[in-house]
DNA sequence: TTGTGTTTTATTGCCTCC
DNA sequence: GGAGGCAATAAAACACAA
């Protein structure tokens, strides 16, 4: 290391010059120093380096000890070698300095250990020190912000979560609802199909499509586009649609009538010409978004829903998706 | 008083920069 | 290669409870 080691030639000629053993420390002359403005009863565990320039303020104070007499100097030459803590002031003045810049440059680092009645070296080592705890500190600080940043977004989570539950559910009711009103409008219309059909027994059975009677019903002519093509395009064939050998819209129960904003859509499709595709397609273009969610969107953290239902059964689906 | 934990001062070895 | 910074560490000083 380059800084100096302890005890360089100004030691060795303090020692020439007081006596001192080898193996006694040198800061015991330097303790109570009544005449040092920092030096306190507590500075200056050793001499050091800095080229035997040690020469400040404090070092000459000190050496006046030396007119105490020799009951002082032998309390001095006995005291073992201790650590000692700089004062108060001393303290005090190296915080300010350090708050106005923790690096030291070597004209202020000098300037310090003048002041203070100080070491260079120890000034230096004083800073250094106080980095590291400035370090320990920031990183305290860094690392509070960060936990506080951590559960905020944990409690935002959180309430994402319960949100996504809450809509879940919702949906899950609605779907039911619809469920429920489609089941009594199917039993209302095969109980409308009984009656009219024992009345209509001995009577020509109607050719008429049910589309028709339900646009009727609406008491206007309804342009719907389905797939791409409008309903006038495929009306042509739905007289076909109750001799079908389609399963599913034989009895014509399953057109629908659906309630989108202001228009209504009127749905009886020929599905006969479409592949499974075509169909998922077609089933899916007539409901909102938010009932065929994408994939890509399904929440896969819970098994029971992998298959992007949203609640609903797999026979549920199915229905639904043929149904319409 | 003593044991123990914390703080402060200082050393050591390594690294980077000029 | 010297100067200075840093991390790790030692050890003295200090605080405090039992």
């Amino acid at each position: 290391m380059a800084a100096g080691r302890p005890f360089s030639d100004i030691t060795t000629f303090l020692r020439n010059q007081t006596a001192l053993p080898t193996s006694q420390p040198l800061d015991s002359l330097f303790l109570s120093s009544s005449t040092a403005p920092f030096l306190g009863s507590r500075s200056m565990m050793s001499f050091e380096g800095e080229g035997g320039k040690g020469c400040n303020g404090s070092f000459f104070r000190a050496f006046d000890i030396d007119e105490n007499g020799d009951e002082c100097m032998d309390e001095y030459f006995h005291q073992p070698e201790k650590k000692r803590r700089l004062s108060a002031n001393q303290v005090q003045f190296l915080e300010k300095s350090f708050e106005e810049e923790n690096k030291l440059e070597p004209e202020r680092k000098t300037k310090l250990a003048k002041d203070l009645g100080l070491q260079p070296r120890q000034v230096a080592i004083w800073f250094q020190n106080r980095r590291a705890r400035w370090r320990t500190k920031q990183l305290e600080k860094d690392y509070e912000i960060l936990h506080d940043s951590f559960e905020s977004l944990k409690a935002n989570y959180e309430n994402l979560l319960k949100e996504k539950d809450k809509l879940k559910s919702e949906v899950a009711h609605l779907s039911e609802k619809v469920l429920a009103r489609e089941k009594e409008e199917e039993q209302l219309k095969q109980g409308e199909r009984g009656t009219k059909g024992l009345q209509e027994q001995d009577q020509e059975p109607p050719q008429r499509p049910i589309l028709d009677s339900v646009s009727e019903g609406e008491g206007s002519k309804v342009s719907c586009v389905v797939g791409g093509c409008k309903q006038e395009d495929i009306s042509s064939a739905r007289s076909d649609i109750l001799d079908s050998d389609s399963p599913h819209y034989t009895d014509g129960v399953h057109s629908a009538v659906l309630e989108h904003g202001d228009s209504s859509y009127v749905f009886e499709p020929d599905q006969s010409d479409m592949s499974q595709d075509e169909e998922d397609n077609l089933s899916k273009s007539l409901y909102p978004s938010y009932l065929f969610p994408k994939l890509e969107d399904a929440d896969y953290s819970d098994p029971t829903e992998s298959s992007c239902n949203f609640g609903f059964s797999e026979e549920d689906h199915a229905l639904w998706t043929w149904e319409y």
